[in-house]
RNA sequence: CGCGGGGUAGAGCAGUCCGGUAGCUCAUCAGGCUCAUAACCUGAAGGUCGUUGGUUCAAAUCCUUCCCCCGCAA
């Protein structure tokens, strides 16, 4: 690291909520750059008992000291006036949950530098990764842009993508995205002006909006093709998981494969292996979990419990 | 005090209600069969039944203490 880094004289303030943004906190440090406070989302009851939960970045910045701020809002006069106090000259966000008002979007000089996991236009909105799996995309991607009043609207800096295998799910793929969008945020940092320069407007064709996910989206209908399952199956996984019911119990369905040969069963019966028919095709359930239960592979689910075969997943 | 499931051999489970020899399916190891095999046959090894205390002639099982894992909900 030289003495006197493109960087220097930068006061950021960063944004983020999700293992996504803390990738590129953590870069922004090792980066040298100077880091004067972090905003999260406040924590909330969760899990089990309702325990008060700290995000992951909250409890990040605390550990490294960095002065953390947690409001629920960022439409207020306080915050405004609380924004100004920290004299940053560049905002960096990334999946931080709140929306910034333009009041504080025209605080600092170098303005508001957002990190999202698509590639714009496409897939703008909270859940940008796992819209790409489940569309079939070939490849999504990392823009970097100045962010405005509107929801991932903002002129684009830099634009990277990468392939989408053909088998990965959402937490791998928002994994390998993270570190993308650290490195590139880094990067636009290091050559603000450089980049500042090159800035230029979304394109018009090509939008599409990440629709927001919740519990039903997330089972699985089998009157569907095997490759859209397993899609849907990849989107979802690790976490929340696409699921179905059988016997009462709920099934998480972690990963699977398609199998091109047809079993001559009842779609969404089970069958041994343990194989689901599909509409078309079928898919062997690899990886799942039942309620209650640990992660465990398709087979030793199937083991202890026999009389499953021949029902069907609901 | 948000609701609920679970901890039994390396893995997945049954047995618990109603106390009485520790079981099943796989995996492992050995032997056999086979041109051959992840197939098949035979056999073996592998458990302080999560922990503490109690009840009992006798506890995986009933009562009790604590620990751990997980699903829902948010």
């Amino acid at each position: 690291m030289t003495a006197h880094s493109a960087h220097d004289g930068l006061r950021v303030v960063f944004m983020g909520t999700s293992c996504f943004s803390l990738t590129s906190l953590e870069a922004l440090l090792e980066a040298g750059i100077s880091v004067v406070a972090v905003y999260a989302q406040a924590p909330k009851p969760a899990g089990r008992n309702y325990r008060m939960q700290k995000s992951v970045v909250m409890e990040f910045a605390e550990a490294e000291g960095i002065p953390v701020h947690t409001p629920k809002t960022l439409r207020s006069a306080d915050q405004l006036e609380l924004f100004r106090s920290l004299q940053a000259n560049v905002a960096v966000v990334a999946s931080y949950g709140l929306i910034v008002p333009q009041s504080i979007i025209d605080v600092p000089t170098m303005g508001f530098i957002n990190v999202h996991a698509s590639l714009l236009p496409r897939w703008r909105g909270a859940s940008p990764i796992r819209s790409a799996i489940l569309a079939g995309d070939a490849k999504t991607g990392i823009t970097i842009m100045r962010m405005d009043a509107g929801v991932d609207t903002g002129d684009i800096m830099a634009m990277q993508s990468v392939d989408i295998g053909p088998k990965v799910n959402h937490g791998e793929l928002e994994k390998r995205l993270g570190f993308l969008g650290a490195e590139m945020v880094v990067d636009v940092l290091s050559h603000l002006d450089a980049y500042v320069a090159q800035t230029r407007k979304q394109s018009e064709d090509g939008v599409a909006y990440a629709p927001k996910i919740d519990k039903e989206s997330c089972r699985i209908d089998w009157n569907d093709s095997a490759e859209n399952i397993l899609r849907k199956i990849m989107a979802f996984s690790p976490s929340p998981g696409a699921w179905g019911e059988v016997d009462g119990i709920r099934l998480k369905i972690l990963d699977a494969e398609v199998l091109e040969n047809d079993v001559a069963v009842k779609i969404g019966c089970i069958a041994d292996g343990p194989v689901v028919k599909c509409r078309q095709k079928s898919l062997r359930l690899t990886l799942v979990q039942p309620a209650g239960k640990n992660i465990m592979s398709g087979e030793d689910f199937l083991r202890g419990r026999c009389r499953l075969l021949g029902m069907v997943i609901k």
